[in-house]
DNA sequence: CACTTATTTAGAACCATTATAAACTGGTTG
DNA sequence: CAACCAGTTTATAATGGTTCTAAATAAGTG
């Protein structure tokens, strides 16, 4: 099992749930954005067995911790979430509450020229609002 | 009073709440960040009567459709609000978790080349997350 | 003042998320 | 393989920010 070794080079187990959710978050041809509800769903769909709900949870926070899937800043109710952890920013269509992915080279260079002593820049992220 | 004409001619009813509201939003040196609990603490502060927590959620809300106010989207488990509307984007604190203001001219300008067709764009705002 | 409509209010309801504590599992060691 | 321990899963309860509800109150109008 391809995830196994994923896993435990990032100090978690490779239990049976956790390379469920490998396959489903990973196994894909595109990335794609998910909040824990749909995430949910898509186990529903694609596995045979129950995972529960904490879990889930769980396991989405431990992959956000190692760096496999990145949060994505956004005014919801819910929390959204990227499989695609490159650096890249979003469109996010108002309307449809939809977030589409904008290529690094959709986007000019960012210049950030303010600097705050003592602290580092860690991420640097765009929200574009879409409206018709 | 000064805030009663801004709140008439965008349609809203001068109430009392309403303008003892404006006074702790509107009438300070510096604009500046809030969530609804801290909003509300501010209130106890300044005004002698007792504005209801859903009062509050109401105006901010109207305040906000009005473009009194302006939502920053930021994960966290509640909303932050700034009475900056004019555009501009933030650092954000990981540590502290505070947020502070970027001047435009802190940020170079921001080129959008994707487009989305029969989409128009609204806004475009700047997260810059902050570590030690 | 009478009337209509907007607003305020306390409290209940909602719902995403987190905490809890018991059962279970993976990995390791003797 | 058995015993053990730490990590993980699980159902369920608890939490907490936000929204809803329905009744009381206040603002604007004629």
């Amino acid at each position: 099992m391809k995830y196994i070794d994923k896993l435990r080079n990032s100090g978690l187990r490779p239990t049976k749930q956790r390379l469920q959710i490998c396959e489903v978050l990973f196994n894909n041809e595109k990335t794609f954005h998910f909040t824990i509800n749909e995430l949910e769903q898509k186990i529903k769909d694609r596995i045979d067995t129950k995972i529960s709900l904490a879990t889930v949870y769980n396991t989405v926070h431990a992959f956000e911790k190692k760096g496999y899937l990145k949060q994505i800043p956004i005014n919801s109710n819910q929390t959204y979430f990227d499989t695609n952890v490159t650096d890249h920013h979003h469109f996010y269509d108002l309307k449809d509450q939809k977030l589409i992915d904008l290529e690094n080279s959709d986007v000019g260079p960012i210049n950030i020229k303010k600097k705050i002593s003592g602290k580092r820049i860690k991420s640097v992220e765009v929200l574009v609002k879409l409206e018709d």
